[in-house]
DNA sequence: TAAAAGTGGTGACTTCTGTTACCATCTATC
DNA sequence: GATAGATGGTAACAGAAGTCACCACTTTTA
């Protein structure tokens, strides 16, 4: 599951990447009590109706947020990136709640766990870890918001679209490794709708497609971005 | 804009209906600066891009919180009830998000507004208020979580179904007084679709229709619930 | 190398939802 | 009572999306 690194190397890396978000203590008290973890792409970190004991917080890679129906489909509903974390869990373990969604490393990943019953208490000692937590649920929150104007205010092709282009943003690649079975199960679609759309935007101009990989063409002028 | 009640009045209220949610100092705290507003049906308690120096408590009453397309239409999201905070309009005026929320008083209402800038301070002070925040968040979160899975799994007789059932609980009557039109604008549908849909509800004993009403009978044997 | 599995293209069809148009009925108001 | 507006029923049609069937081609596996 993953290589440990020291102690001091964790201190490093949070010092280095939490610098204007967390003060030097709860930086400290989080390398010393946090444990860190490389997951490989595709592991499924959390599934629905798993009790969560630890909150983790993600340093590198991202993941992906998924809920499910009662046939096991899937849909997408956001990303976690570098910095985010899973607002979800900042409440659900205080009381062994159980989860309602699942994630799913999209990348190789890093991540910091730290054990839930820190939460509160740090939500009293440091005032940087209160924002951190607010500021999460927001931003998650706008999310959520996000995902459901989105299923009730856009057809196919426009989600279509901006699954694309979400995607080559959050893997920093206008050329995105992925099978149209593959989009149309994170869309709760078919795969025949979406090679039918994927040929309209084609036409339009809007993207390229190849065996096993689709170029969004609005972003396959810089290699990273 | 409502009537002012005493402090005294209010803290009574308080103690009354939340002894178990708030701690004792912090209910003598919400009473002395917090401001009581009696609000009618059918008030816009949020304009877009307003900016926000309150944060809201339901006393009692319900509140319906909506998102817009940029066309004005509306989506129902979910209901605020008593003891609930309106965490998420409160993010949205804030930041001034591309997807706008709205908030209008379902029933008449009484709303606990609390300075801003007390919250922070209340987190350290109050572990109740902690947990009443997250609880908030965890809360709305699952009721959006609850809208996507509504959107992108049932279709428009079973969403009008659920939507028709929760508004009953709500209420707290099987007895409805609203019009298809009205349906359709919360549900994001069209007013010929919505009488097309009751007929068949009907034809199924799930509801009778009457004019200007709708009777949900599985909630209409007792009158209150 | 042969077979199997994975990927994607396409036509034909169905179902769901939205739109337009027109109608009857009820209600409020003058 | 006459009239205008609100409510809701219905038919006919259009478009979006899902399903099924079958195809060709590529890659993996036996």
């Amino acid at each position: 599951m993953g290589n440990e690194e020291s102690k001091e190397q964790l201190l490093a890396r949070l010092n280095e990447q939490f610098e204007f978000i967390f003060e030097d203590a709860l930086r400290n008290e989080m390398s010393e009590k946090g444990q860190l973890r490389n997951v490989q792409e595709g592991f499924q970190l959390m599934s629905i109706g798993q009790p969560i004991t630890h909150m983790p917080l993600v340093l590198s890679g991202s993941i992906k947020v998924m809920t499910e129906d009662d046939k096991g489909d899937e849909l997408l509903l956001y990303y976690l990136e570098s910095g985010d974390t899973c607002a979800m869990t900042l409440n659900c373990c205080t009381k062994t709640a159980r989860s309602t969604i699942s994630a799913i490393t999209e990348q190789d990943s890093a991540l910091l766990f730290s054990p839930v019953e820190l939460l509160d208490e740090w939500m009293v000692k440091y005032s940087s870890w209160r924002n951190f937590v607010l500021e999460s649920y927001h931003s998650r929150m706008n999310e959520m918001l996000e995902a459901v104007d989105n299923l009730a205010f856009h057809n196919m092709e426009e989600r279509l679209l901006k699954y694309l282009r979400d995607r080559a943003m959050v893997m920093h690649q206008g050329k995105l490794k992925i099978t149209h079975y593959h989009i149309a199960n994170d869309l709760y679609s078919s795969r025949v709708v979406i090679s039918r759309l994927m040929k309209k935007l084609e036409k339009e101009g809007l993207i390229k497609q190849y065996r096993n990989m689709v170029e969004v063409l609005e972003f396959s002028a810089n290699e990273h971005f």
